[in-house]
DNA sequence: AACCTTTCTGCAACTGGGTTGCATTAACTT
DNA sequence: AAGTTAATGCAACCCAGTTGCAGAAAGGTT
């Protein structure tokens, strides 16, 4: 799918991901880049990197879509079935490590399994 | 909030879940409906019917909102954390009942778990 | 450095789901 | 039948995300 060149935008996404091990919407790394960016531009970032395994993506409880560089899951091999939190205090969104069993269910076949939970994280827990 | 009023509109959505015990989209009740109905119609009954308690709300995994009548759960105290099931095959949303056991993960507490899974269907198994 | 090729970017226009304000119509009350 | 209030259609709008295209930047080659 091409080859992925170096740009300042590219780096710039690249940092917003790799210090904190949130999740981040489109929106939200649109505002962490210069007002000179266009959205188009970090959608198309998010997009490639997505492609290129650096990125996973998931939807929230309320349907907005949220990027995370997951880094415990090795660089082959996404399974991106661990579960998504959402602090309702400060509203950060993290990925929980750790696989999530597949729960059973009677007369069908489950494949695949998309938890996102809600509450406190242990920040706003001891504040 | 408004005393509900029994309309031919109002009336051809609640049918329109009655039957089936599946869920379904705005857009799906929309065209369940004759074409002079105008969507925001359907939005409006869609949230007047999920306020009263009659329909409950919820994002499959790809962000699109489903409208759902459970049947399992009593009038007061809904409490919707029964996970969601889409079969790839037909694509079919449904509701599984009984309540799925709130995880556990150290650190956080979690109030509230929204759960969607993908599989095949105790009908397309057996085709 | 100059040049060429390919990717990246900004822009503007568009799509699709969903919402809002307002005037009209239909349901229910009396 | 009349009056009140809710329900509806319409048009305009909002927001996230996408698309086509032309110009700008990366990287490779000489």
């Amino acid at each position: 799918m091409g080859v992925l060149r170096k740009t300042k935008n590219l780096e710039r996404v690249l940092a917003a991901f790799a210090d904190e091990g949130r999740a981040l919407t489109a929106k939200a790394v649109l505002d962490l880049m210069p007002s000179s960016v266009n959205k188009t531009t970090v959608y198309r970032l998010l997009e490639r990197l997505k492609d290129d395994g650096v990125l996973h993506s998931f939807t929230s409880g309320d349907g907005v879509v949220h990027y995370a560089k997951c880094q415990a899951c090795p660089n082959s091999a996404h399974v991106h079935s661990h579960p998504h939190f959402q602090c309702e205090s400060c509203n950060e969104v993290t990925c929980l490590e750790g696989e999530f069993p597949l729960p059973e269910w009677e007369g069908i076949r489950i494949s695949e399994a998309q938890i996102f939970l809600k509450g406190q994280c242990t920040n706003c827990l001891s504040a």
